[in-house]
DNA sequence: GATGAATGAGGTTTCATTCAT
DNA sequence: GATGAATGAAACCTCATTCAT
């Protein structure tokens, strides 16, 4: 019957978004430390086991959060750098647009993007997990991939310096992983500035460092 | 009597190196996670209880070791700063310098490193501590104050860029910190790029983004 | 209606026998602590709910798997024993056939056996639920039944020595559930002997502990 | 100080010896299933956490149970084997007194010895640690190779009948092993026969099976 | 009758810290 | 000051069984 499988369908989907609230609400207030496979059961209403039905262990549980989490930044970036690779954008501009993105989806998801960075360096399977993680449509992967494509286009046309685009991808991924860390630590930790002056200010540092001197002239 | 204190006082700081040399091993090793004062106290050659004589806890011992693994960076950027103060050194030429000693530094120690920065995010009672702790003699306050004073020497000379000096600095901090993570996973993770490239192009990027651009025609 | 009778009844068999096989291939392969109602049910094919409809419990699938097991063994034993009483086959021999015929079938289904052993030990229920059980129609109620019968026509016959044959039933049991144990084991545990090795050991031991020593000369 | 290490040493025996005591009576009351560590310390007096600075995990626990508990039987197999190389003892005789005493010692602990057989079985891993266990020390070590010497000198001085003495070895064990499950099961379970009725019936089944005939005579 | 999501008690182990010696 | 046994809260995960659909 048809009718019985889509209620089915439904209700997990339901439970599934209430796990889905209460890991990232955890994750949001207690950081990858305090999250527990209890608590995430006692906040999204269900039983302990009803947890471990829907995902295999706590590292599961981040994958899930990670991807749902990624999914807005990486459609953001990747019509960006589709734009870019069909010469409807400008690269450099593409380039700064999509700090932009990353920076402010940064913001948005700080505490769980700490809480991932986090868990990863706990525990090197879900590492290795997430590097067997090839699908070309996962959040994370499409993220960096997108940056990717619009600096080889930055590279190729001359609007930025000549560097290896992957060299410059990784350099920007490490530098969002460390504002990541620093948003989170939801603190005006540094001189008294606040995190939105550091992000932009870091979005026009990297993208002032990565243009062609001559190209402004 | 003056020689028993001396030779007490010699031998606490006997047993406090040698609880430095272990927790900088047993971090290196085993990262915060399996830093446990038990394996401390073993690795150490001394009892549990003892550890708790010299630090009052867990976080303490961390504390120490960020002190003491901080300094000869500290030391390197104070020196460049006071150059650059006295007039003896091109602020440009300084920051980069000071980017290198500071990124060298981050290899160095990036076991540490990344250790110190997730033992900040499990526990936000050392945030509260390291906040309050003002002392100018401490390594973490040296390195950062020195970067600051070489990029307002900078700032005011005209080589870099008009940005607020305290707000670079707060980026240059925040994407060593990125820069600490990628290297402490020991990971030729981003594009198959070794750490030392990323290393050496995020100070060319930092570097080339905080340069002005006339100053270089 | 008849037909839709039948028609269950098949498929009610068809799934009894699917469950059989599934709970035979899981105690092989897992043993005791291995089998669980879960993978009892996906091995099956069928729903975990499903086995619930056929069985009482995980007590009770042990209980059809036993009785479903044992057929084999208890026929021929029962055959066996009618043939002493019949007075067609002498009672010592028929004891050395039947030794042979118990301890193949505790090689055949040594793992269903061992784990049929542990589920008694975990469950006093089952036990209390086992002695209850006094079908004579019950295959394990006939092997011991049949091989009391060969015993009690061998001491009247006067070719075994002058023992309780209840005693010396309760013996050859005994002996048996120790050879299904180390049988299970799958361990050429004792000084590199292989199990067949022991098993027509213990086979020839215990057939000449009993035989009367005239009798030969 | 030699008074405090030795309190301490006394303190820990104490302690070790409440642990002994409660493993024991919890094995007995509810075999191995029901051996949990919580209840072990509980019953033990003591912290769960004290009982993982005196055991690795449960198998440890159970390792020294099974050391402790077969140290009495082992003594007095090893005596008797002693005797029997040495000439002071006839072979049969002394096999006859060592399968008395094994089964006695069966008896004694058949809860302990029971639940051991079942933690093997259980987990494949002690299984592995015993058989690495060659200290020919060991209880359990010295049983067997115990029962094996009487055996040898049985067979060599012509009192048993001919078999490989380590297979005969390898059927008494197994023999052994099944008296102890039936024990356990603590059931007059065999046709109202007494446990003691079967115990010894055992023996004599077993020492007339390998008693050479003519020996008689 | 079949389904399978939900339940939740229960198990093992870790480790920061205390405190009597 | 050094010692290290004791503590016990807390974490993760399993699985027999129920019950609404």
């Amino acid at each position: 019957m048809k009718l019985s499988e889509r209620k089915r369908s439904l209700m997990e989907s339901v439970t599934r978004d209430a796990l889905y609230e209460a890991a990232v609400g955890l994750l949001r207030e207690e950081g990858w430390k305090g999250f527990t496979m209890g608590k995430l059961a006692a906040r999204a209403g269900v039983a302990k086991g009803t947890v471990y039905n829907y995902f295999d262990g706590k590292g599961d549980v981040l994958f899930f959060v990670m991807e749902r989490n990624g999914m807005r930044t990486a459609e953001a970036l990747k019509s960006l750098a589709d734009r870019v690779e069909a010469g409807e954008a400008d690269p450099v501009e593409a380039l700064g647009e999509a700090l932009q993105v990353a920076t402010s989806g940064m913001y948005r998801n700080r505490h769980v993007i700490a809480a991932i960075a986090r868990a990863f360096e706990d525990d090197p399977r879900l590492l290795a997990r997430k590097r067997s993680c090839q699908d070309p449509k996962h959040p994370l992967v499409t993220i960096r991939d997108s940056m990717l494509r619009i600096l080889e286009a930055g590279v190729r046309s001359g609007g930025l310096v000549e560097v290896d685009p992957r060299g410059a991808e990784a350099v920007i991924h490490c530098t969002m992983m460390g504002l990541g860390r620093l948003l989170a630590m939801e603190d005006r930790d540094s001189h008294g500035m606040g995190q939105e002056d550091i992000s932009s200010l870091l979005t026009r540092i990297i993208l002032h460092g990565l243009r062609r001197r001559g190209a402004e002239l």
